[in-house]
DNA sequence: TCATATAGTATGGAACTCATAAGATATGAG
DNA sequence: CTCATATCTTATGAGTTCCATACTATATGA
């Protein structure tokens, strides 16, 4: 009982730390790239959630509006983004990665793949899958708290 | 086989995923206690580290030891840290966390802790030290890799 | 038709980051 | 011991970024 206790803490501990070494990592990239942290947070997010308007974006990644938009023109001059007017709604923009420079980060990002795959090796099928389902959960755990306390 | 491949993609996904929700976690914590994003990973930094030279803390956290300044500067101001004169060489400085503030990060992470434990619930011992383990050597990769491409 | 709401962006002021340089102290060669 | 050099931290200034507000254009509903 006092165990179980001890490796939660410990898992929390190592979460924290796992979320460092990650940022750190996406820092250094960004800088290979030109591209402050918030910049490439946005790409990774709609890489990730599909083609956003401006204000989803905003959302998504806790930033005021007038924010993104100096990201938005950073990122379009840049070459990373193309922003779309061919909606119903001719008010709304919606923002699309455009593939060919995806290709550059994701190569950027292959030393870290490498060193993960290294570590799933030692790993049975089911245990990865054991993994797999925990850290997904984790992330709906805290979406779900960022949730909750975003509405008061 | 194919299994295996699949299932290795949606552990870095879901990776990422998570760095993603952590990140914004820390964005709204440091929101409510008037901290910029950065300012809240170097009092993590140090809080894990303990007492640090700001040479060394800027050089964990990936910043301009001048930078370091500015933020601490901001740190000391609002009482978070203190800045100690008291080694042997006497051009350095050590940074430490004050501890009563400390606290108050605590509070603002509770929910998230207790979101994690009944995620935790579900896992036999055996399990959670699986999961322990596996976010260890996750972070050391990461430091690792961090480390080999800061050398050039 | 007109009032109101919404999407995205321009504007200006305050704050931030970083390169350079300066001040203070330590270290090592002669 | 002295002096040149290296190291640690911080001041300075230029350029950039963030955000509150206000504005334009479009949509929606009475």
């Amino acid at each position: 009982m006092r165990h179980r206790r001890r490796t939660g803490n410990e898992i929390k501990a190592a979460l924290r730390d796992l979320r460092i070494q990650l940022a750190l990592l996406n820092h250094q990239v960004g800088g290979r790239l030109a591209l402050k942290d918030v910049d490439l947070d946005c790409l990774d997010v709609l890489a990730r959630s599909g083609p956003l308007t401006p204000s989803a974006l905003a959302r998504q990644a806790g930033l005021h509006p007038a924010t993104l938009t100096g990201i938005l023109d950073r990122l379009e001059r840049a070459g990373w983004i193309a922003r779309d007017r061919t909606g119903a709604d001719r008010r709304s923009v919606t923002i699309r990665v455009l593939p060919d420079r995806g290709m550059e980060v994701f190569r950027l990002y292959q030393p870290m793949m490498g060193a993960m795959d290294d570590v799933l090796t030692d790993y049975t099928d089911t245990e990865l899958d054991l993994i797999a389902t925990f850290l997904r959960r984790s992330a709906e755990a805290c979406e779900r708290v960022l949730g909750r306390s975003a509405q008061e």
